[in-house]
DNA sequence: CCACTATGAATGAACGTTCATTTATAGATT
DNA sequence: AATCTATAAATGAACGTTCATTCATAGTGG
């Protein structure tokens, strides 16, 4: 027997399993438990429903995410990091770090955001965390065009353009891995950020 | 009594009403007959089964933007157009244009890019679908390139920039319209281009 | 002994699919 | 022109399956 918030991580990561392996609507309680080594019940005892347990889930990863981020862009962060450069090269490691874009990860991302636009309670989690991003990308860009003078630059239309590359790159490892890998993603998107602050990017 | 195509049509039509709405897994049998006016069995009659429906409904989707897109970038469309600056034009226009937006669109194409992990039907027509639109935007930027002179640039790293850029454009116009307006989106893609090729945008 | 955790058979609702039946259309026959 | 016939289209009740959820029962730790 375990204690309440293990055994919800224990299905918490089943369930991530289960919809990268078998999609959104074919992810089952039956699966989910017999994923987690548990019983059928136990779902149900823990999260009180699937719709639960799905948003949870969904909860979980964004969450996971976002600490990721702000572990990268807190302004504590950025300035104990030293330079503005350092915090940019960092931020594109993380969003392709192995973590972030292994197929798992991103399958089920992409299965919650096509959902998204039928159940407002996706929208509202994918939203929320998209609207952090956003705020703290847009901060370091303003940082970064302030102190590197890259006049007429509007931090807020860079921001968008990248948040949505790295949406894009994502979307285009998970559908045609064979075609984008890892790193070509990564060349991508520094070069975007290259033009954007050629002295920020080595 | 109506023809055997135009049936087809009609159900397709009322099952990515259905998906744009429900989202792909509430979609059922009922729902979409309902909303074509028709009876329970008549989508059984003409797609056999309700898998074979929904791929279908994705390759129409996929085909009539493909079809758009091959009229802008058929070398033939290329030099009636004059340019390839009004080329260009002409695809930014047509990959932000209203009829390519419009929510229910989006909200289809994403909802089955979202299990196309889980299903190979779907990563297969997806992903061939990416590929054309790659390699039509490649040599149209290797022809930019060669024109304008813009040494150094790799046309591919270009054009999967530039795509997962219109990708990610759309997952923000679908999941968060009301921070991203079309008209913004249109405006960093265009600067997007305007960094890669500056003397081939207005 | 009590409260909590866990099990999995049982339940009923919802689903995709089938098919006997009805309806509509077009060509043939009178 | 009217009637008949053949073929295809369309219907929706019925069927079997699968699903999320429930709950009587059992196990466990304090």
């Amino acid at each position: 027997m375990r204690s309440r918030s293990e055994r919800r991580l224990q299905l918490i990561d089943a369930t991530i399993r289960c919809i990268a392996q078998h999609g959104l609507s074919a992810t089952t309680m039956q699966l989910v438990t017999r994923e987690a080594g548990l019983s059928l019940g136990i779902a149900n005892l823990h999260f009180q429903s699937k719709e639960n347990l799905l948003a949870e889930t969904l909860r979980h990863v964004t969450r996971e995410y976002n600490d990721g981020l702000l572990a990268i862009l807190t302004p504590e962060s950025v300035t104990a990091q030293g330079s503005l450069a350092e915090t940019l090269k960092r931020l594109l490691d993380f969003q392709l770090s192995h973590g972030v874009t292994q197929r798992q990860k991103m399958a089920v991302w992409f299965a919650y955001y096509g959902e998204a636009s039928a159940r407002p309670i996706y929208q509202k989690i994918c939203s929320s965390s998209d609207r952090l991003s956003m705020q703290k990308v847009e901060e370091l860009f303003a940082a970064i065009i302030s102190e590197g003078q890259y006049q007429e630059r509007d931090p807020r239309q860079l921001a968008t353009g990248y948040l949505a590359l790295i949406d894009g790159l994502w979307l285009s490892l998970l559908v045609a891995p064979r075609v984008l890998t890892k790193a070509k993603g990564k060349d991508v998107a520094r070069a975007y950020l290259q033009q954007a602050f050629p002295g920020h990017l080595n």
